[in-house]
RNA sequence: GCACCCGUAGCUCAGCUGGAUAGAGUACCUGACUACGAAUCAGGGGGUCGCACGUUCGAAUCGUGCCGGGUGCACCA
């Protein structure tokens, strides 16, 4: 249920109503029509803008349609009041017991209060973190990780049908240095120096793989050329690396659908067919590229290569696909998997990429226009960077990984929860700072904990409850007398509840969960707000001495936020608390 | 030089397919606990929404041009 929805479409019947009787022309565009909460609670309960928006095309004045509209309204027993004001908003206050029947509702429907069938079970694929195979993940992957895991569950709230998908770029080279890199420490597992040669990598977490290597091999490989081991030990490091990052991934609670491989698009013909899907739309050409402006390259050469036309997509400079060796560039297997994507039938893509892949972001898309012929969207989500602090100073740490900081470190020092939580809470396209002493904190400059004491405060009060012998199971609930419910500092929880069903669809439709988090820290600071009217209130208290009729309606009401804080927490990933350490 | 992202209160940031007097937190000042968990709440001061034009009944939001910061710019992924 989502009253916002309701009411809008109440507002468009009466428009349609309103054109039958000629009071307003045929023909008008009702798109652009919205029913908002206001600004300024003192302005009613929600406004529309209809009369403004059809003003012009209608031919008429703002505030005459508004008139004919609130005349039209007031006649609905859900409407109590409609005042033109302004420009020609039109304010609407709604009767109570629409608002009691939200509290109704998030009981009845539990943790699918606030779904939406918006996505019409349209198939969404959203790839992300898909880090090179060469290590573990680090703070970067992480807000990757969770921003994509955090969007695939809220666009299933939505009503989509989500895969998640991670893309193992283990077909390029830099699977030659992660083998030789393993080797230097196979070397080393079998008592020689290891030689870590300028741009092997040097973290620790490849001993494990050197221990390992010497299990299988012994000394066999020992002074053995390349040749000889550097297909195995490809294979066999990207495999234990991406058993890492699988690990990784799940001591933060994301688990893929699909782990994609590059390699396996070598020698399938994919890569062929993909090309050739471009090439058959003349999009495919030998040619050479102009050099790059204002910057000088010395090393730059005119040189005649395959080239992809992305700017017949939107492309600034057309695009390489193959290496003056013969092999493909790097781009032309990520074209087949986006090809393959496409043609597994998704009707949306989500690329979630980290900002110094922003350069990529055109030829992508060009590559999956020119592939769906326009048909298949793909929305590139691009994460900034998290700057780590302890105490207010930069942070900097990690001899395990070389000079970075990893996934599992965080993990381990903060948790899952609070890890999730912090990192969804700036919009993905922000900077985010990630203070390891501030996430820590108990007080409301920390969301995560602020959103969790609401959760455990509710907790609390059914807990007492239950000792007083008042039943406050859903069922129960429910059926309580929701009138009760018409105090104002009441009501301004209800209507914060009755957002939420809107908040999804806002963003669903624009693919930014961090909204979630921002509305819970709202949610929270609601209920806050009407716990500490009780203090002075008495008759506020969620817990009426003598009156389990009135203590069921005000804990139906805490309940819901509860619920709704429980649907929110899980849509981010995060295990709401029952009571607080 | 070009492309993309960002620029909102002293600081860190929200801001809904363009809506009314731009909001939180923090910091500063002032109040509220013999409590359903004060780990909280209420109130106050604090803003040329980077700048300038433009579109619109209406712009922080859309367009163009500047200024400032970040990122990326053939045959690495």
């Amino acid at each position: 249920m989502n009253l916002f929805t309701d009411i809008r479409a109440l507002v468009i019947e009466n428009l349609t109503e309103m054109q039958a009787e000629g009071a307003l022309p045929e023909g008008l565009d009702f798109a652009n029509v919205t029913v908002e909460p206001p600004r300024d609670a003192a302005h009613g309960d929600m406004a529309t803008n209809a009369a403004m928006v059809l003003a012009k095309p209608a031919k008429l004045k703002p505030r005459d349609i508004a008139e004919g509209l609130a005349a039209k309204l007031i006649t609905d027993a859900r409407i109590e009041l409609a005042d033109v004001a302004g420009p020609g908003f039109l304010n609407l206050r709604l009767a109570a017991d629409l608002w009691q029947g939200v509290i109704g509702a998030a009981l009845k429907e539990g943790a699918d209060f606030g779904r939406s069938d918006m996505g019409q079970g349209r198939r969404v694929n959203v790839e992300f973190v898909s880090a090179n195979p060469t290590g573990p993940l680090h703070v970067g992957h992480t807000r990757g990780a969770v921003f994509g895991d955090a969007l695939a569950s809220l666009l299933d709230f939505a009503g989509h049908q989500v895969t998640r998908e991670y893309y193992v770029n283990d077909g390029g080279g830099q699977v030659d240095v992660l083998a030789r890199s393993a080797y230097e420490r196979y070397r080393e597992a079998n008592g020689l120096e290891p030689q870590i040669a300028e741009g092997l990598y040097p973290g620790d977490y490849l001993v494990p793989i050197g221990e390992a290597l010497k299990a299988k091999y012994g000394d066999s490989l020992i002074d053995q050329p390349e040749s000889v081991w550097l297909q195995d030990l490809r294979l066999f490091s990207t495999e234990s690396m991406m058993d890492m990052i699988r690990a990784d991934l799940a001591s933060l609670g994301v688990v893929m659908d699909l782990f994609y491989s590059e390699k396996s698009l070598y020698g399938s013909g994919k890569i062929e067919s993909a090309l050739e899907d471009l090439s058959s739309k003349g999009l495919i050409y030998e040619g050479t590229l102009p050099p790059p402006k204002g910057k000088a390259d010395e090393d730059w050469e005119p040189r005649v290569q395959t080239l992809f036309k992305s700017t017949e997509h939107g492309d600034d400079v057309d695009r390489p696909v193959k290496k003056s060796d013969g092999g493909w560039t790097y781009f032309a297997p990520d074209i087949a998997y986006h090809f393959d994507k496409v043609e597994r039938g998704f009707d949306e893509l989500i690329d979630v990429f980290g900002a110094d892949h922003g350069g990529y972001v055109k030829r992508m898309k060009a590559a999956v226009s020119a592939l769906s012929d326009g048909k298949v969207p793909l929305d590139i989500k691009l994460c900034q960077l998290v700057r780590l602090f302890k105490d207010g100073q930069p942070f900097k740490m990690s001899k395990r990984a070389g000079n970075f900081v990893t996934l599992r470190e965080v993990v381990d020092l903060v948790g899952p929860d609070v890890t999730r939580f912090v990192m969804l809470t700036r919009k993905n396209d922000a900077p985010l700072d990630f203070d390891f002493s501030k996430v820590l904190e108990q007080s409301k400059d920390n969301p995560v904990f602020y959103v969790q004491y609401a959760s455990a405060r509710i907790h609390s009060v059914m807990r007492k409850a239950t000792d007083a012998g008042i039943a406050v199971d859903d069922a129960t609930l429910a059926d309580a007398d929701l009138a009760k419910l018409d105090h104002e500092a009441e009501l301004a929880v209800i209507k914060k509840l009755s957002e939420w069903p809107r908040l999804i669809e806002i963003a669903a439709r624009t693919n930014e969960p961090h909204r979630v988090a921002f509305y819970l820290y709202e949610l929270a600071a609601e209920f806050h707000a009407l716990w500490n009217r009780g203090n002075d209130l008495t008759e506020l208290r969620f817990l009426q001495e003598g009156d389990s009729a009135t203590s069921q309606a005000k804990i139906a009401l805490i309940r819901s936020v509860s619920i709704v804080i429980s649907a929110g927490l899980g849509i981010l990933g995060v295990t709401p608390a029952e009571e607080m350490r």
